[in-house]
Formats: C-alpha cells, sequence, structure tokens
DNA sequence: CAGGCTTTGTCCTGTGTGTGGAGAAAGTTG
DNA sequence: CAACTTTCTCCACACACAGGACAAAGCCTG
C-alpha cells in the first residue's frame, strides 16, 4: 500500500508542522505567536500546507476578544508506525500525526531469529493493524533494533546479540515493503526519544535514558538531539567494568555491569537463591516455572521476598556505580530509568538514588531527578513514531 | 587600553573570518570555492569586512591561468589575548587574528590566592607583552579556570580547587580592565579547544580530551561544540570511582580516580616509595627537593627507574579503567591525553591504550586513536583565544 | 441593538537579500 | 598577437519577508 505523503517545502513548514504535531489543533493566530513570522507569511505557509493536505482546516477557535480565529490541523488520515524490535519481542504501535497511539501489539520473539523471521512478523502485526481499521497504509515508519546501528543508513552494525543482522539493509527493505520513508535506530535512543516527546524528559535538553532489558544501555541526549557516537554505539554501557575481577561476562571481560546486573543476571541470582533454599518464594516460583525471569524477582520483592529485595537493591547499587560515573561525566539535566525490569521500580530506584548521589558531584546531583520512564513498554514504539515523523517533518 | 573592534554584521561575514583564521591569505576566488555564495554576494561581503577594517588586502595570489586573484586576509594588527590558569601556574598567551602565538609567559602562581591577586598577576602579564612590542591592546581575552564554569556569565561556581572563587565575575572584571570582550571556560574545555584548532584533533567532530594536572578532568567534543552539561560540570571524571573501597579522596568518598592517579596522588606514591627505599632514584631527588612531583616521576622513569616506570604504568591503568567506560558510553572519534603531566609521555599512553582496548567495546575501539597532545603546556591559551575569536568572530 | 473596540485574515507595496548574466580587466598559452 | 581562462564589477531580476491598510468577524457597553 504506497502512499505519497507530502513533504513540507522549507523549515518554516517544518516548524509548522512539528508544531502541530507536539500541540496539536491549533489556531492560525496561535501560531503567529509561536513561529515570529509575519502574519502574511504565516499565511502564505500554511495556504502551501493546506494545499498539500498535510494539515487541514479544523473549525473556529474561541475568541480571544475580537474576531475568531480558524483552527488548524494536521491531517487526522496521517498514521505513523512504530516498531520496537525487542531481545525477547516485538511491539508494534500506530500513531496519528500527533503521535497518539491508536493500536499497539506486542508479540514475543526471539531476535535472533534473524530479519527475515522477524520482518514477516512486523509486517503480518502492521497488516492487522491496517485490518482493524486505525490505519490504511502509512506516512512513515520508525524501526529500532537491540543493537548498534550506522544511522544514516539504517544498517545494524556488529550487533552482538542479533549476530544476523549484520549488516542487513533494514531500512531498504522495510520501506521497500511498506511503501513509505523509515528510519532506524537502537532500541535505547527511541526509548530515549519517547520519553522526550511524551514522557518524563519533555523539558529537558541533555539527559540520559537508562534501559534494562536483557542487556543494559544509555539513551544520550544532547541539546534535544541523541547522540550516537562515531560508529553508533554510544551509549553502551552494559560492559563498563563495575568490579575489577568480578564475575565473568559473555564478552569476555570481568566485572562487567550486566554480568552483575540485568534481566538476565538477576534471573541467574534468583535460580541460584532458590537452588540454595535461601528464599522460599524464589523456590516456588522455581518450581512451577522451571526457570526465573526478572519478573519473577520483581513479583517475589512486591510480596515482600526479603531475599529478592536484596538482589533488586544489589543491582540497584551496581547500576548506581556506573550512572553515578556517567553523571560526573555527562553532568545530564535528569537520568530516566526504564525498561523491561521496570517492574523492580521504587526498590531500585532508591538503591541508584542513593548511590548516585553518594558518588556523584555535588555540582552535578545538585537538582538531578533521577526518574522511572513514563510510558512503559510502549515508549520504544512511540520513540521510533517520533523518529520518523521528525524525518517526515522536515523539508525534502 | 579599549578597542573598539568591529564585527560581523551576519552569518556570512562571520563564516569568512572564521575560513581566514583557519586557513589564513585567501584569495577571493578560492573563498568563493569555500563558502557557496554567488561571486556579487561575496565582493559585497568582502567589500564590507574591507570596510570595518577586519580584514585587509593581501596582495596577487598566483594567477589559477587567468587573471589573478586580490589575496585577503585578517587584519595583522587584530590580538587575541589567552589566558589559562592552572592550580598551580599561569599561562598568558598573545595570538594574532589566525592565531599564531607572537608570545608566551608562564608564571607559578597558586589559584587559591583568589581572584584578586592572580587578576593583578594576569594584567601584569599581559602589560609585559604589551609592552615586549607584539600587541597594542587585545580585540579579545580567553580566559581559562580550573573548575566549572557558568558559561554563559562567565562565572566559576562552586569550585572545589578555588573556593575563593566561587561567583567571582571573572568575564565581567576582566573585560573591564582590558576594555575588550571576554569570554571564561574551564581549563580543560580550552584545552579540547586548543587541540581541536590547531592540535591533534583537528578532523574530528566528536572527542574526549583527558587532562591530568594537578586533578583529572576531560574535555568533551560533540560535533565541533564543546559540551558544558547543565550546570557546567560536564567532564569532571576524577572522582569516578576505580576502586570499591579504596584510597580515601579528598572528596570525602573511596576509590575516585584523583585518589589513585593524578599528579598529586603520583607525587605522594612516590615520596613513599623514596622514603620506603624501593628506588634510589626517587629518594635522591626527594633528598635535594625536599618533596617530589609528577615531573620527578617523569624524569626518573626516562632514567630507567623501575619503581616509577611502575608508578606510571600503574596510574595508566587506573586511569585506562575510566577512558575504557567513557569510550564504551560516549564513542569517541579519538582520545587526546595532555596536561602537565604529558611528560609520563609513552609510558602513560602505552598503559592507557592496553586498558582502553581490553576492556572498551570493540565496535568503540575499532579505529579510535588514542595519542598525546600536541600543543603542550600552550594547549589551554591556545584554546582560550580560539573561544574568543568565535565569539568576536560572530554576528554582534 | 447600535456603536466602539479588538482580533483576525487578506491584500499590497516596499525593502533587502541573493542569483546569474554580460562584459571589462587581467593573465596564460601557443 | 590571437585565443582562451579566470577574476571582478555592474546590473537586472527573482524572491522572501515585513508591515501597513483595510475588510470581516466578534466582543462589550450603555
Amino acid at each position: 500500500m504506497r502512499r505519497m505523503t507530502a513533504r513540507p517545502e522549507n523549515t518554516h513548514q517544518a516548524r509548522l508542522l512539528r508544531l502541530l504535531r507536539d500541540n496539536g489543533s491549533n489556531s492560525r493566530a496561535q501560531l503567529g505567536d509561536l513561529v515570529d513570522l509575519s502574519r502574511s507569511k504565516l499565511a502564505v505557509e500554511v495556504d502551501r500546507l493546506l494545499e498539500t493536505g498535510l494539515v487541514v482546516a479544523d473549525g473556529l477557535a474561541p475568541s480571544r476578544g475580537g474576531r475568531r480565529s480558524h483552527n488548524i490541523r494536521l491531517s487526522p488520515t496521517l498514521r505513523f508506525l512504530g516498531v520496537d524490535i525487542g531481545a525477547t519481542s516485538v511491539d508494534v504501535a500506530v500513531t496519528n500525526a500527533e503521535l497518539e497511539v491508536l493500536g499497539h501489539l506486542n508479540h514475543p520473539m526471539d531476535v535472533r531469529e534473524g530479519p527475515v523471521a522477524v520482518f514477516e512478523q512486523v509486517l503480518s502485526m502492521a497488516a492487522k493493524l491496517n485490518a482493524s481499521g486505525v490505519a490504511e497504509g502509512f506516512d512513515g515508519a520508525g524501526i529500532g533494533v537491540p543493537g548498534p546501528v550506522r544511522f544514516p543508513e539504517g544498517v545494524p552494525v556488529a550487533p552482538p546479540i542479533m549476530p544476523g543482522w549484520d549488516g542487513f539493509p533494514v531500512r531498504e527493505a522495510l520501506s521497500q515493503e511498506l511503501g513509505c520513508p523509515v528510519m532506524v535506530d537502537n532500541d535505547v535512543n527511541l526509548m530515549a526519544m519517547g520519553e522526550q516527546h511524551a514522557g518524563v524528559a519533555r523539558p529537558v535538553g541533555d539527559f540520559l535514558c537508562v534501559k534494562i532489558g536483557t542487556g543494559i544501555g544509555c539513551g544520550i541526549v544532547v541539546g534535544g538531539e541523541v547522540y550516537r557516537g562515531t560508529t553508533g554505539s554510544a551509549g553502551d554501557i552494559g560492559h563498563i567494568q563495575v568490579e575489577p575481577g568480578g564475575r565473568a561476562c559473555a564478552c569476555g571481560n570481568r566485572g562487567c555491569l550486566e554480568a552483575h546486573f540485568s534481566g538476565a543476571a538477576l534471573a541467574g541470582d534468583a535460580e541460584q537463591a532458590a537452588r540454595e533454599g535461601r528464599s522460599v518464594q524464589l523456590a516456588a516460583r522455581l518450581e512451577t516455572a522451571g526457570r526465573l525471569t526478572a519478573e519473577d524477582v520483581s513479583a517475589a520483592a512486591a510480596a515482600g521476598d526479603a531475599v529478592a529485595l536484596e538482589l533488586i537493591r544489589e543491582g540497584g547499587k551496581r547500576l548506581g556505580q556506573v550512572i553515578a560515573g556517567l553523571v560526573s561525566f555527562f553532568n545530564p539535566g535528569l537520568v530516566v530509568i526504564g525498561g523491561g525490569v521496570t517492574g523492580l521500580g521504587h526498590t531500585l530506584l532508591a538503591s541508584v538514588r542513593t548511590q548516585v548521589y553518594r558518588q556523584s558531584l555535588p555540582l552535578a546531583t545538585r537538582n538531578l531527578p533521577i526518574v522511572l520512564g513514563e510510558l512503559g513498554p510502549a515508549a520504544g514504539a512511540i520513540g521510533a513514531t517520533r523518529l520518523i515523523s521528525d524525518h517526515v517533518f522536515s523539508p525534502a
């Protein structure tokens, strides 16, 4: 289902489209207040946007003491697709042009099955959303993958947990299939963009977004823009050393953060505690499920299990050690913690905070909020639509 | 000595001025190739710059196969002052508009004597340079201080090693005294700008510049721009933990990088080794000088002293641990190591490299040069002139 | 509800920016 | 010296944008 979505002709139009995306329906007069253009110029650009069909009239605004202004909004038929490929599941969301989620699907899937199988799954989920009536084709799609990406080309590069994807032309392939523009990024960066657009990070220019899932990654936002590094691997903090000579890590080193704390490490620690009989609760869960996950630990902690709580606290301390270093180095205005293990919630958060506030520079922690992400599992997919909308709403 | 230096009227002129600064004398035709403006427009802007006196005619360029072009260069009378206030000494340099150093002075001085005393020293050094004939007043001055700075206002904020400077209006005061525009920044950031302008970092957009002096700091450059963080303390890596439960640090924590490796820590370790009779060389130096410095260790190492070498190697390993983490996180295109202890040179460098290449992500270290700074002790002062020239060569 | 005031939207003109061509000036090459 | 190239200046034209005039639409007051 190919669409010919118009693109803005100049930066003014791009600016207007983004304002409408972020603020929803808006009167022409209000837009004038926001963009610092003469009324004549503004009228011309708005008229051109109306011609392209990207925006539509939307009734009259309430009077501000005189003649009522015409409302303008982004075309209600625009649709963006957001895809978040995790290590063990795929999230797909459809939004309108204001990035409001109209439909959302989640499907468990191992990314190691490779790009072809995953793409098939993604396309069938997109088709399902289309069939359910929330969309008829897409004006753009963003997709996140759990590994480094050569951003301009939209190609994964040397991804450790998804070796089959190395060099696969994700952007081009998906663009072919969907018949719309596609942008690809690291899943952690997309989570950061999600929280920036619709979550806790809205007003902050420089922040870090730590995602704890199977592995651990960190989105870096500088001056409102995602920073990706020289080879696209920026934010890969899972293998920073927290304990010289510590646990052996899959990467070959010792004492990596991920070896001591991550979804996988936590589950492993819990299983060991269960087998050693240190926790009745965890043992019971292990009995029924055969293996434990981070969610089990989270649930046990919520039920008051002391060992589970201690595991989370200990993990938070490790994570806090690393974040403390990053805070000293980067001096962010906010640290967001999210990802699948957000269920660990406030126990983890408290532990991280303690460690960071104790260990980082006072000047860097003064007024530094450390908070949980607001968007939950949809953050990545929302961020993906934000990414592609930034692209579609920029001059061709 | 007040000067009324003209400022460019628009971004084109600013662009031209910076090109002339970075490339030296240039023909009008060549400029046309560089800026992507029509010849007519370019001629207009160049003529205006000639009128202001910021640039002057500079003879004829060699023919490129036809009529010879007129050369243009920045006014040879422009002078920038670069000041680098270290913990224990002050560097002052005078440059022309192309940031070539025309005069350079260094004076030992403890920054803790406070802003008034230091300013007096700086002004007398500037006067001396004036008197020596290299300058008659300045068109701008940049100044670096060893602590965090609220950059827009040019005011040190909560600087640990120079408490008397907290809130002192450095920018305003110096601007008053010198009668020219002044910009203030952290000394480490200036070193990064220096290496970027005239040193090893010239072609790199994203890099880190680690400065080892009394303390340890790190300049962060993102997309060619210095990143200063939310409160101006970005890059303050001296108190990142390298050894949980390690040495007590002046900051109150344990195991900080600075406690294990820095100019001061190195000197302390050396003194201890000397007193314990582990090194004849160091003991001899201690005997004559009464105390040891990082330079002593450096000299002893150069003379083949095994203990001194081991101290440097051990320090490089600690430093390498931290840099490895930062490389994984930031994925820079280059790491520069500089500062007073560059005398430790290749021994230190080798040790850092080993640690980083072993511990960081392969993707981040692939093609990652780790090199010594090229500019030596003048890097900060040169960076300071670069800072102020960026300011003076931007639209008023 | 009439009249005055405010806000909004449109039209039009003036200004400044910037492009590109014509052609003169200055050099090179054979 | 002729033919060709490059540089520089001048000029006409296109375009972007601001801001004023004016009409349309609405509010408020007496």
